[in-house]
DNA sequence: ATGGTTGCTTAGCAA
């Protein structure tokens, strides 16, 4: 089974390259972030007539997260279910098989100490709870999507030009081990121990060409579903040519 | 070097 996470930044603008990567790889499970449009306007017709069902929590202009499958998805869930009063499309949860996936877009966070910094622990906070109240770790469940965390610094190129950055903070990371600690691996990570795997690289000061990359972008499995994945990597092609999102697809292959 | 680029919406925000 391959499991597959995506910010498309703009579905939209990346429809043809989403078509043609939906065409080319065949995820069974491919979870979308940053969609930036209303779910009546999302590419539903082509997506379908590529072989998928689609679970949609968009948002107009900003956010807005999907899982996309090839076979029926039941029990979708959107947003954290808190009783919080939030707006943003940041989470989508639906079960494919006996699998529960969530496809998540955390608050990129703008800078530490901001309100959106704020907002982005808080969200964190928000997201450790949601597993706490509806999941646990024996559980057969993936956490998808764009975290905006980079985990260590071997996840990124230039650790000493982003550590004061909302993706390397302390807290930040404090907040991907709080996930980590309650039964989340990272599938990624365990496929690359050594680092240096990117999932991002800023559209600005040509950081894609100097490889200024993060790896932001994750696949997290409760344990015994971590044990299954016999491949991870990232789809770094994506990111060349004309029109790329600003993130690479995240792939993994479980025995499933 | 508070720079630089992209997308949505149309001047300013978010990333």
């Amino acid at each position: 089974m391959k499991i597959a996470t995506w910010n498309v930044n703009s579905v939209k603008a990346r429809k043809e390259r989403l078509l043609a990567w939906l065409a080319k790889h065949s995820p069974d499970v491919f979870c979308l972030q940053e969609l930036k449009t209303e779910d009546a306007r999302f590419p539903l017709e082509e997506v379908r007539a590529a072989g998928y069902e689609a679970a949609l929590h968009g948002q107009k202009t900003y956010n807005g997260v999907a899982i996309l499958s090839r076979t029926p998805m039941r029990d979708l869930r959107a947003g954290l279910d808190d009783g919080v009063d939030d707006a943003q499309a940041r989470l989508i949860a639906a079960t494919v098989g006996d699998l529960r996936v969530l496809s998540a877009y955390v608050p990129n966070g703008s800078e530490v100490g901001s309100d959106k910094w704020a907002y982005k622990l808080a969200w964190l906070e928000r997201l450790a709870a949601y597993l706490e109240r509806h999941h646990d770790p024996g559980q057969r469940l993936l956490l998808c999507g764009d975290l905006n965390i980079a985990p260590d610094d071997s996840d990124v190129a230039r650790p000493d030009e982003w550590k004061d950055s909302v993706l390397c903070a302390p807290p930040a990371r404090a907040a991907f081990q709080k996930l980590v600690r309650w039964g989340l691996c990272d599938v990624l990570r365990q496929a690359h121990p050594q680092g240096g795997v990117y999932s991002w690289w800023d559209y600005r000061m040509l950081g894609f060409p100097k490889n200024n990359g993060l790896r932001i972008d994750h696949i997290l499995a409760t344990p015994e579903l971590a044990k299954l994945a016999r491949s991870a990597q990232v789809d770094r092609d994506e990111r060349k040519g004309q029109s790329p999102s600003d993130h690479a697809p995240v792939v993994a292959e479980f025995a499933l």
